[in-house]
DNA sequence: ATGCCAATCGTTGATTGA
């Protein structure tokens, strides 16, 4: 079973880009970020068409987060991170699919650092400490997979020390990534991939791609129920270097789902 | 310190992203 994470930087303008891809690599999960859409404006009908079933938290202009299943409609298990019920940010989507718990994410960027927000991203990131905890309570197997917006040591980031007063590397955000992964989840990517720099994410500006000049930032998050069934993490790297593609690459795991049965 | 690029909304620029 492959699950993956692709933050498209808007649905409407990447779907050619996503489709391609889907018929390509033909993951059974995917977890996507910033539709930048409203919840009208998802084109459902092309996924439907490509073999998926989604479910969508839209939103006007910014963020928006969906789940795609090949072949089947992800059973919705809730949308929105709980704790504030004032947030109106789509930044959080939950599904049930093949007995997998699947948490889509898109943390807070958080800049400009300090101020409002980015204490709305480390509120955000508290949220999901308490909220991952809660899954990881269940004893389910559980996925978080998304767009953390951490790059979480020196090794993600293509220049530590230009990123160390920004709000995606501020030592506040890596210690708070540092304590989710110390309730017990396992970094999918790093894991496979240990010492390895392995990227995410290739700004537009500077020809950042061209340089390799990325960020570690779209993370795949596995339960202790979950973690011995990682047989694969992979970035599908060329996908960035298209026509006008996203400036994240798709991220994904391979689970073996029978080493957990 | 700023711009560099790209997307959206909406209109020819402002805002956001990372």
């Amino acid at each position: 079973m492959r699950i993956a994470t692709f933050n498209v930087n808007g649905i409407g303008a990447r779907l050619p880009a996503l489709l391609q891809w889907l018929n390509e690599t033909k993951p059974d999960v995917v977890c996507l970020q910033e539709l930048k859409a409203p919840q009208e404006k998802f084109p459902e009908a092309a996924i439907n068409d490509a073999g998926y079933q989604a479910i969508w938290h839209g939103q006007k202009s910014w963020n928006g987060v969906a789940i795609l299943a090949r072949g089947q409609k992800p059973i919705e298990t809730g949308r929105g991170l709980p704790g504030d019920a004032d947030d109106i940010q789509s930044r959080y989507i939950e599904a049930i699919v093949d007995g997998i718990l699947i948490g889509g994410l898109y943390l807070p960027n958080g800049n400009p650092a300090p101020g409002p927000k980015f204490d709305y991203k480390l509120k955000w990131f508290d949220r999901l400490h308490t909220h991952a905890a809660k899954l990881l309570d269940s004893g389910a197997p559980v996925i978080l997979a998304g767009d953390f917006n951490v790059m979480p040591t020196e090794l993600d980031v293509y220049k530590p020390e230009r990123w160390v007063d920004d709000a995606l590397f501020r030592p506040e955000v890596r210690a708070a990534y540092h304590k989710l992964l110390a309730q017990g989840w396992t970094d999918a990517l790093r894991t496979m991939h240990p010492g390895e720099k392995i990227y995410t994410f290739w700004d537009y500006f500077r020809n950042a791609y061209g340089r390799d000049a990325g960020l570690r930032i779209d993370h795949l998050l596995l339960s202790p129920a979950l973690a011995p069934a990682l047989t694969a993490a992979e970035v599908d790297r060329d996908v960035r270097g298209r026509k006008k593609p996203s400036d994240h690459a798709p991220t994904w795991v391979e689970l073996d789902l029978k080493k957990i049965s």
